[in-house]
DNA sequence: TAAACGATTCTTTTT
DNA sequence: GAATCGTTTA
């Protein structure tokens, strides 16, 4: 495989080039005509429509590199947004392997929204903020919600606050302020009110000083719309733009371009309208069949030489997406039909289960054997179409130590102990961020139950002050008593306090452990029982120490408002990858497995009854990127019964199954029932292999080893397995000593739930099931 | 006011 | 099956 030049890693390219390099630039070699045509094609409008595999974000960042070696732009005047973060720092690193040093000055390079945030604090006050804003997140824009759902007596069952929430996210999706959604949408919520509670919701922003994720481009727009001056501005400073992953970009996002790129044209935009997933969000593939015909004079290049994939993988990838009736076609093809490797391939598995356990063993069993064979770990990945399908293959990596890593998950800053931390920490930078304030004004319990605080509220909204401000003079009135006024004044003096440490130059992460401290919130995670609190202290530990890599308090929280992304650690280990479908989009692995392809599951049931065709589709174009992940193998498995919601059911394999191409597919089935049209004939292996282990996989078998390994680890007097299991009362500590029967003595590096990391004497860290280990 | 219980709903996917 | 929500009870 790496006889092919577009292999060659970018780090490789860069050792590869001369100091200071003369004529012809060697960032350029290896690129094959379309690719060094979309990188030399600087000015003007371009589109480049790139299929997966297709070398996409090397154009980008090459193309970068180009304008900046040609001195056609420094690097702070270049924009190039992409639309993850993790896509971000992807391209930035890239980018500066190419540049050099040179490219510390890219700071336009970033999400839409953190770039927008940047402007936006530049000028909050045109549109009626001010520059300290506060970023919302979806909790506290469902709250929000909520609070005006019932302050206009509709009723929250019928209507229910998230529902509002995600209406008026549509809205500003599509860049519209209230005064300009189409009133025929007002009918969408409680009998026309739904245009007036998005006013009242903006209002209270205003109020706040807060903006929503979709705010921050609304914002954006007006900024621009109102101010020809500001724009012009980022006119003359913005030379050259671009854009990646265009395909997912919502209406907002396309005026935003729109709007920066009227100064000087030079737009590029890279995208591929079969990766296309996030209609539910916003994006409309309509903007990149619009292309041509908002950007005057725009040119299109075509990338469809794939250089990831063998030639079964893509002739199944294009098989199903095929299906799809609107898209702009292409047709992927091997870069380098010389590549022995990529065409001389295994063809794509499909395999069919009886159940979500035998699916799992068999991934794991997979992976086992190519670890065997001198494969890697970090080789696989497992790709589900949504997290709790995640569970199953934890669960039995654990069991059989194959070391692992979730990606995405839940995320660390919305966890509630963080949220609540955060939350202690907005007060002390905004005072009247009412939302804070409401979150962490009983939490730990201070006695102000929700009576006492719907007094505070009512008042508040009365006054048109903050609960902040107005709390201390209902505290001057007998109004509250007790046990409520007792803990409403604690809480006020301790955070006038706490501002005041922190004014007389008390450094931010000494703040916040003081804030931990004398609010009772680590008193009262210690004194809880349940599993979670040490994680949960782990957490705040951990919050505090990624505190330390920011200079300010407002710079830690703007971060965290925008990128919810702890410094990623663990990566670089050799760990089996499991990540929904959306989360791989961008990456590859040779050994890919894309398991639960059941109707109802995938095409997920809920996305059909949404959005009907539309949403057919788009599942579709997930499987797309699913396969095209793969690099040599791809796994399809379908299971016969699977447990949804707590329940079995039986259930049919996808129709996506139907849609492989039967001369590129190997297919087996335990069940008998295939899925495929043509019925048995159309196998071509049996699961004979497979059923010859299965004496040692009967649930009676497993039973008898689990207990076989959890009985004589119990010590006496513990509760048995039903306790264990169902009251979690095993956590163990982080630090404590433990035995394990197959791994020995070790030390508990962090907990979990029931699933612990343990870094054993001899076998080093692994993942264990907390029933399956003692304290030692 | 808060804890305890029972009913309900729910899960995509992410900035 | 779990987590959230709302009701009841101490």
């Amino acid at each position: 495989m790496s006889s092919n030049p577009n292999r060659l890693s970018i780090s490789q390219m860069a050792a590869a080039r001369p100091p200071a390099a003369a004529g012809e630039a060697t960032y350029l070699s290896g690129l094959n005509p379309e690719q060094r045509e979309a990188v030399l094609h600087t000015d003007g409008p371009l589109l480049v429509l790139a299929g997966a595999g297709t070398g996409k974000t090397r154009v980008l960042t090459t193309r970068l590199a180009h304008i900046i070696a040609t001195k056609k732009a420094w690097p702070s005047q270049t924009l190039t947004v992409t639309f993850t973060n993790k896509a971000a720092r992807e391209m930035r690193e890239r980018a500066l392997k190419l540049i050099g040093p040179d490219g510390e000055g890219l700071r336009w390079l970033g999400t839409f929204h953190s770039i927008s945030a940047q402007i936006l604090r530049q000028h909050a006050e045109l549109v009626g903020l001010k520059s300290s804003f506060t970023i919302l997140d979806t909790d506290d824009q469902v709250r929000l919600c909520k609070q005006i759902i019932q302050a206009e007596n509709i009723d929250p069952k019928r209507w229910t606050p998230r529902f509002l929430a995600s209406l008026i996210d549509g809205w500003k999706n599509r860049a519209l302020t209230p005064d300009r959604v189409p009133s025929e949408d007002a009918h969408m919520f409680a009998d026309g009110k739904g245009i007036k509670c998005y006013e009242i919701y903006q209002n209270r922003l205003k109020v706040l000083n807060a903006c929503d994720f979709g705010d921050l481009l609304v914002h954006n727009i007006t900024l621009f719309r109102e101010n020809p001056d500001v724009l012009k501005d980022y006119h003359a400073r913005f030379k050259y733009i671009l854009v990646d992953e265009y395909q997912d970009t919502n209406v907002a996002q396309y005026l935003w371009l729109r709007m920066l790129a009227q100064g000087n044209h030079n737009i590029c935009c890279v995208g591929d309208d079969d990766q296309s997933i996030y209609g539910w969000r916003g994006a409309e593939v309509d903007n990149i069949l619009r292309f041509e015909k908002d950007f005057a004079g725009a040119k299109v290049i075509r990338l469809e030489r794939n250089y990831r994939s063998t030639r079964h993988i893509l002739a199944a990838a294009s098989s199903v997406i095929s299906h799809n009736r609107s898209r702009l076609g292409k047709t992927l093809f091997v870069g380098d039909d010389s590549d022995a490797d990529l065409v001389d391939a295994e063809k794509v598995k499909v395999r069919g289960l009886w159940d979500g356990e035998a699916e799992s063993r068999l991934i794991a069993d997979d992976i086992e054997s190519w670890v065997r064979a001198g494969g890697k770990h970090d080789d696989c990945a497992v790709l589900a179409r949504a997290s709790w399908q995640m569970r199953a293959f934890e669960e039995r990596f654990i069991m059989l130590g194959i070391p692992y890593r979730v990606i995405g998950g839940p995320r660390f800053f919305e966890r509630a102990e963080i949220r609540d931390a955060m939350a202690y920490l907005r007060l002390i930078r905004s005072p009247d961020d009412d939302l804070a304030f409401e979150r962490v004004v009983n939490e730990p319990k201070r006695g102000v139950g929700n009576t006492t605080l719907a007094k505070l509220q009512a008042y508040a909204r009365a006054d048109g002050r903050s609960l902040y401000t107005l709390t201390p003079m209902v505290l001057q009135t007998d109004e509250i008593k007790g046990g409520a006024k007792r803990g409403l004044t604690v809480f006020i003096d301790q955070l006038n306090m706490w501002r005041d440490k922190y004014a007389n130059g008390l450094p931010h992460t000494e703040l916040a452990e003081v804030i931990l401290e004398e609010s009772g919130y680590t008193d009262m995670l210690q004194k809880d029982r349940s599993p979670q609190a040490q994680t949960r202290l782990d957490n705040l530990k951990e919050l505090v120490r990624s505190m330390g890599e920011f200079d300010t308090l407002a710079g830690f929280l703007e971060h965290v408002e925008l990128v919810m992304d702890a410094s990623s650690g663990g990566a670089g280990e050799d760990q089996v990858q499991i990540l929904t479908l959306h989360g791989a989009k961008g990456l590859e692995w040779p050994m890919v497995f894309l398991p639960g392809w059941e109707e109802e599951v995938f095409p997920s049931r809920r996305s059909l009854d949404e959005s009907g065709l539309k949403g057919l589709e788009e599942e579709r174009r997930l499987a797309y990127v699913g396969i095209t992940r793969a690099r040599a193998r791809a796994y399809i498995s379908f299971v016969a019964n699977r447990q949804i919601y707590g329940r079995w059911q039986s259930v049919m394999p996808s129709r996506f199954v139907d849609e492989l191409p039967h001369e590129h597919v190997d297919a087996m089935s335990e069940t008998g029932f295939s899925g495929l049209p043509g019925g048995e004939e159309a196998f071509s292996g049996t699961m004979e292999d497979l059923g010859a282990r299965s004496s040692y996989d009967s649930p009676g078998w497993k039973r008898l080893q689990e207990n076989a390994s959890r009985t004589p680890s119990r010590p006496p007097g513990e509760a048995g397995p039903l306790a264990a299991t169902s009251g979690g009362t095993s956590a163990f500590k982080t630090g404590s000593r433990v035995f394990h029967d197959k791994f020995g003595y070790g030390k508990v590096a962090f907990s979990e739930g029931n699933k612990l990391t343990v870094d054993f004497d001899k076998t080093g860290r692994k993942k264990v099931i907390a029933t399956f280990v003692t304290a030692a």
